[in-house]
DNA sequence: GATCGATTTCCTGCTT
DNA sequence: AAAGCAGGAAATCGAT
């Protein structure tokens, strides 16, 4: 039975990862849309489809794919919030966010590139605006905002106590790196009870930075007793890979067992846990970022929907999954295994359109009365009502 | 460690 | 012919 309200664990992997470079700016930036499909399906689909302007599809969609080590910078544990600039900002966060238990996937860190001084008027509202994004369960967004909202009014709340106890506390705004051996000092003589008390919301027991072994460890794709390592290789089955004559010849020769390869496709890590594919459809339906440029309701009364670019689609699903192989024909299977639940019905004879069956997501139309846009979310086992501007 | 659900991967055959 | 659809088979992975 699909939970829809399942939560989004922690996922661990990024910490035994090595550093990745600089997360890109634009979409374009990102190899997989680099093949131009964008131009591709925009003249392939004028002849079917209507045609809708491009539209810049937003990178806060990819934060949790793109690499946030960048912001792993302890700076702003030596200044008081107003101080932050917008690195201090977003590695605050994202430490925040881990030290609470969330994921830094789960951080759309994109929509808090803010000074300090901007974060701290931040109002609740406004952080469970900014953490919301489609590729997030809502519910672990809106839990997340909270737990920053109070993690930032605590941590405001220590500042003033400070200020008003100016013998025990003083901000070190030297560079970290010329004086890291003085802030240590003066760490180490606040002492972990000082920072126990003093910074009881930013506090981490635990060194993250510690490796734990095991993750990541690819090693056990090395050995594979039912199929020789030639035929199992992604090179060989690989779709990406241009396929020689000697290729050729060798299909004939190997027959592929059925089922999937071991060790293909995508380098064994720990998946991080999001929404299910019927969730993840939903969201994009109730997203203007992607319904209609790149999914559309066909008939929102039956909660019928068309894919405009499937082929996005199953990379925005394969970027979920941090799998850069996924396709729209592997996307389409797993879709198809919800027909039997009736979570989604196959639309006969209409191509590219399915339809959410009565075991659906269910999708609350949006609210014409607010004065906003408000698209009101119901999981099975929980109701959220969540709120866009 | 076993089991389960939800995929992921690849396949064959069919339809549009 | 190419793309999409349907569904079988088996592997994988996270959760329990």
């Amino acid at each position: 039975m699909i939970d829809y309200a399942r939560p989004y664990d922690q996922n661990m992997c990024d910490l035994y990862l090595p550093p990745a470079p600089p997360a890109p700016a634009r979409l374009d930036d990102f190899q997989v849309f680099k093949k131009g499909t964008a131009y591709i399906y925009g003249s392939y689909y004028s002849n079917t489809y209507e045609t809708y302007p491009e539209q810049e599809l937003d990178t806060a969609v990819y934060h949790n794919l793109v690499t946030s080590r960048e912001y792993r910078r302890e700076e702003w544990r030596y200044k008081v919030v107003a101080d932050w600039n917008e690195d201090d900002t977003v590695s605050w966060i994202i430490d925040a966010a881990q030290t609470v238990g969330f994921s830094e996937y789960d951080v759309p860190y994109y929509n808090f590139k803010v000074p300090g001084s901007v974060l701290r008027m931040m109002k609740r509202e406004e952080i469970l605006r900014n953490m919301m994004v489609v590729n997030v369960d809502q519910m672990v967004s809106s839990r997340l905002a909270d737990a920053i909202f109070e993690r930032l009014q605590s941590r405001l709340s220590e500042e003033q106590y400070r200020e008003r106890d100016t013998s025990v506390f003083r901000y070190v705004e030297s560079d970290p790196y010329q004086h890291t051996e003085t802030v240590q000092t003066v760490l180490d003589l606040d002492s972990l009870d000082h920072r126990n008390r003093l910074y009881a919301s930013d506090y981490r027991p635990n060194d993250s930075s510690v490796p734990v072994p095991g993750a990541c460890d690819s090693s056990d794709d090395a050995e594979d007793v039912f199929r020789s390592s030639e035929t199992a290789s992604p090179e060989y089955y690989g779709s990406d890979v241009s396929k020689s004559g000697d290729e050729d010849d060798k299909r004939k020769c190997f027959k592929r067992p059925p089922g999937r390869p071991k060790g293909s496709g995508r380098k064994v890590c720990k998946r991080p846990r999001s929404v299910s594919v019927p969730e993840f459809l939903r969201n994009l339906l109730l997203d203007s970022r992607y319904n209609p440029s790149i999914i559309k309701w066909e008939d929102r009364s039956v909660k019928k929907f068309r894919f405009i670019k499937p082929d996005e689609v199953a990379k925005l699903w394969g970027m979920l999954k941090n799998n850069s192989n996924m396709t729209f024909e592997k996307f389409s299977r797993a879709m198809r295994y919800h027909y039997k639940q009736s979570v989604l019905v196959s639309v006969p004879t209409a191509r590219l359109v399915y339809q959410f069956g009565p075991k659906g997501p269910d999708i609350s139309t949006a609210n014409s009365s607010c004065g906003q846009t408000c698209v009101t979310i119901k999981s099975e086992t929980d109701a959220t009502e969540i709120v866009y501007s």
